[in-house]
RNA sequence: GCGGGUGUCGUCAAGUGGUUAAGACCUCGGAUUGUGGUUCCGAUAUUCGUGGGUUCGAAUCCCAUCUCCCGCCCCA
């Protein structure tokens, strides 16, 4: 028995219906706000995303999907924002009118242990919006991400937000976090002595409880919740949550937030449930001024965000399939082709019995599928009517085709 | 990569060494040969994730292996 890879899974028919309602709002809410959707391929040069993504990252390290072909490395795209990039460069897009507003979905790739909320094969949701500088964008695309979750039903949410600054003031952040942390070195975990050489900001992400507690030191913390980040950057997140306070969108400061992947500056956040186990994180997003030019492309600022379909479907309230308008109930299998050719052909979605059932195993079938009966039988065939039974009231009358097409 | 749990029909399950592996849902058929959702009856696992072993005898014990789930790391 072949059975679906490790990490992957079906989206069986039952469960279509949110993921239509996911993909259809996204278009609508994203398409709304003046973006436009744009798909890149599943696989790109490995390149683009160790320089992308960032070298240090586990994503690139350890996560990656690479193989060759033709002796070129290939990668399954673990994430979309360098793809997005790399398209905006290759088609001269910063040639356009700034704002230039983009959003995709599809599947992204990453090996990992699966568990709850994290799969290897997953589907993300994004908008990346190019050319401006000013906290009006990072403001509008955190509100598009509180506006998208509030569409599909999502209330008990929580957005966190906090400045990395700029790589110059953030160097010094490093240099003195560093410092500070230096007497207690011995006593971190692995991990964070790792952090601590290569990207001393992942430190304040680390959730060992010793670690916790030597950053709550009174001296580390005065590091921490200092206001390290120079005057344009600092003033930059308070323009932000002003634009955030008129929108009358609610958040928390984090200072401890720090974003896994290199390219982020200044805003990053992240938006949070309660409910979904310990991978609680249904948006992550931030700015990443420095990426385009990273990449070969003319220096151009840019933010965005991704979400996970997979979390956001395990937060959605489930529902009830959509039952049919109707079924056809008959013995004669080409009036029952030739009537569902026609109501389909009026836009009614009708289903008929292939089988040769039984009259009463037909109406069975139909009071689970539909919501009317379309009887037609020897009588009204001979007689040239349709009976239409309504399944929910059983209510039945004699109709005309035209009857039938304004009751449907 | 590390730690914990799990695996019996399409689904949910009972069963913890002894003759034919409960039950429920779903599906299919019949009661009801042109009227359903209620009811009643019936059918559907030579087999218990896979491969070995112990035993007169294994779904039940042992070993190996795989899956899925949960946690760490990391992320959406």
């Amino acid at each position: 028995m072949i059975k679906v890879q490790k990490g992957t899974k079906d989206i069986l028919p039952q469960e279509m219906s949110l993921w239509h309602k996911m993909e259809e709002n996204a278009l609508r809410i994203f398409s709304n706000a003046g973006y436009q959707e744009l798909r890149t391929p599943i696989f790109e040069a490995t390149e683009l995303f160790a320089r992308g993504v960032g070298d240090t990252t586990d994503i690139v390290n350890k996560e990656m999907y690479t193989f060759e072909k033709s002796e070129r490395s290939l990668t399954l795209r673990p994430e979309n924002t360098a793809g997005v990039v790399r398209s905006f460069i290759e088609n001269g897009m910063h040639r356009l009118s700034a704002p230039i507003k983009l959003w995709y979905k599809g599947p992204m790739f990453r090996y990992e242990r699966p568990q709850a909320g994290r799969q290897r094969q997953f589907h993300q949701v994004g908008v990346e919006m190019f050319g401006i500088k000013d906290a009006t964008a990072d403001a509008e695309v955190i509100e598009l991400a509180v506006s998208y979750l509030k569409s599909l039903g999502l209330n008990d949410l929580e957005v966190e937000i906090n400045s990395l600054g700029c790589p110059a003031c953030r160097e010094e952040f490093k240099n003195k976090l560093k410092e500070v942390l230096k007497p207690y070195y011995n006593e971190l975990c692995e991990d964070c002595k790792n952090r601590y050489e290569k990207n001393p900001l992942r430190l304040l992400d680390c959730k060992v409880e010793d670690c916790k507690k030597i950053f709550e030191k009174p001296e580390i913390q005065a590091v921490i919740q200092g206001e390290f980040i120079c005057e344009e950057c600092s003033e930059h997140f308070e323009q932000l949550k002003s634009y955030l306070d008129a929108l009358n969108i609610k958040y928390n400061v984090n200072k401890l937030l720090v974003r896994g992947l290199d390219y982020y500056n200044r805003t990053v956040f992240e938006i949070k449930s309660n409910n979904l186990g310990s991978q609680n994180a249904v948006c992550g997003g931030g700015r990443y001024d420095s990426l385009v030019k990273n990449l070969g492309g003319e220096d151009t600022p840019a933010i965005g965000f991704a979400m996970g379909m997979e979390r956001l479907y395990s937060l959605m309230q489930k529902t009830e399939p959509e039952k049919l308008s109707g079924y056809i109930v008959s013995s004669d299998k080409t009036e029952s082709l030739k009537l569902a050719k026609r109501l389909r052909d009026n836009n009614k979605s009708i289903d008929f019995d292939f089988t040769g059932k039984k009259f009463a195993k037909q109406m069975e079938k139909a009071a689970k599928v539909a919501k009317y009966a379309i009887i037609l039988g020897e009588d009204e065939i001979k007689s040239g009517y349709i009976s239409l039974k309504n399944l929910e009231t059983s209510e039945q009358t004699k109709t005309t085709f035209e009857e039938l097409l304004n009751i449907l």
